[in-house]
DNA sequence: TCTGGGGTCCTAGGACCC
DNA sequence: TCTGGGGTCCTAGGACCC
């Protein structure tokens, strides 16, 4: 048996437990530069607030209800998925985190799940001050599509079994966890307008409208296990940081700064994990949005002579590609990087002919990268970084970091 | 004026090789 | 009319997820 546990609302009900006069009230949480609605609580949905819509385009709908309205805090998401993650564990400690608001629980050989579920809902809203939903199926697929119903049905906790034409008939299929736009567009052509209609399609048919992928999804809902617990995330083969800028950049100075941020953060990421880059990708591009503006959007890639996780060096090659797509005259919206082909750096393979590094960077870059993680990101950077930051997204409506930040803690009373 | 960011996996097709 | 066949590797693009 296999639990999933999902947070509500996730990111709407993190602002909520540091401001709980936003119960019952209509809350939604932005995308970075306050462009989407990502999250939104219950009465927001009511109200009619779609999932993914641009804030401009419901700007007045929130104002003419009383819509509570952020920015997105990701430390404090983070730091509250973490916490909730150790409540889950002393459920069951063969756990995957999937997402930052999905866990994956191993509940095998319990011998009455339901009632876990309840007491774990229960506790985990106890000590953290979050809701989550629970969901029980014996495969992957199916506890996703228990806990879809669970939050339907607002009963928090609940068990579907393969075969159990009332619940899955009652999910539509492009509800199915595996299933996209695409997909259901094509699966409801062959009469499969549900999970259910879905597991009576012949596997030859399925095969052929989506794959093995496709395939295995329908294996689950039948109830044969395809998809494995993975307790131990398996490393990370490539990793990227982009943002859309505040304001349209022209100038090749501003662009290079913003990426050599960009650089910085990612490399950062890969640092934390052990690992190296053996390559760099840079992509620039233009507002799509904007038809009335001449479009340009561009990417190129390098692979290094050496497997590296030296910010300087990252810069610099990062700096020269972006040199070699930039075009002058654009405005630009978006710029990025995507450091690829992560390896270990334990499995570092020096070169023949070249030492790797030297000593005395590898010692000025790791004390630059202490300072900065000891004292934030202003407290130690790289000039490249620069200072003026006119490009940065917007989060006018951010709250305070109330768990990771010294200044930032809540006082009450 | 304003439209997110970060991933994974699979497949088709081209380049290249013998 | 007819154009070899069978591999591998790489990349771009499509589909999905949160």
């Amino acid at each position: 048996m296999i639990a999933l546990a999902d947070c509500n609302n996730f990111y709407v009900s993190c602002e909520r437990v540091f401001r709980p006069h936003l119960q019952n009230r209509p809350v939604i949480v932005l995308s970075n530069n306050d462009g989407c609605a990502v999250a939104r609580s219950n009465e927001a949905k009511e109200i009619g607030v779609p999932m993914g819509a641009p804030f401009h385009q419901i700007k007045s709908l929130c104002q003419q209800n009383g819509v509570q309205v952020f920015s997105s805090n990701y430390e404090l998401y983070g730091d509250m998925s973490g916490r909730v993650v150790s409540v889950l564990r002393r459920f069951a400690p063969e756990l995957e985190v999937y997402s930052i608001d999905e866990s994956f629980l191993d509940f095998s050989g319990i011998s009455d799940p339901l009632g876990l579920s309840v007491r774990m809902r229960r506790t985990v809203g106890q000590w953290t001050g979050i809701p989550i939903s629970v969901g029980l199926g014996s495969t992957k697929t199916l506890a996703k599509l228990a806990n879809r119903l669970a939050k339907k049905m607002g009963s928090g906790c609940m068990q579907v079994d393969h075969g159990d034409l009332e619940a899955l008939g009652r999910v539509a299929i492009e509800d199915v966890w595996g299933v996209g736009k695409r997909l259901a567009v094509r699966l409801r052509r062959v009469g499969a307008h549900d999970a259910w209609s879905l597991t009576q399609v012949p596997a030859s048919v399925v095969r052929s409208i989506g794959g093995v992928t496709l395939e295995r999804t329908w294996q689950e809902l039948r109830g044969t296990p395809c998809l494995d617990l993975e307790e131990v995330p398996s490393a990370r083969k490539n990793t990227c940081c982009s943002r859309s800028f505040g304001k349209p950049v022209t100038g090749l100075v501003e662009l290079e700064e913003a990426v050599a941020n960009y650089a910085v953060r990612a490399i950062r990421k890969v640092r934390a994990e052990g690992s190296l880059a053996c390559g760099i990708q840079v992509f620039v591009m233009t507002n799509r949005f904007r038809e009335d503006q001449a479009q340009y959007s561009n990417a190129r890639a390098l692979s290094l002579d050496e497997p590296t996780d030296d910010p300087i060096r990252v810069i610099r090659r990062a700096k020269e590609l972006l040199r070699a797509i930039y075009r002058p005259g654009y405005s630009y919206k978006k710029a990025g990087i995507i450091l690829l082909d992560l390896v270990s750096s334990n499995s570092q393979q020096g070169l023949l002919f070249e030492e790797f590094g030297d000593d005395r960077t590898r010692g000025f870059v790791d004390a630059v990268e202490e300072v900065a993680a000891r004292y934030g990101t202003m407290g130690g950077f790289w000039g490249a970084q620069g200072m003026d930051h006119s490009w940065r997204m917007r989060r006018e409506m951010r709250t305070p970091r109330y768990t990771t930040n010294w200044s930032e803690i809540p006082e009450f009373g």
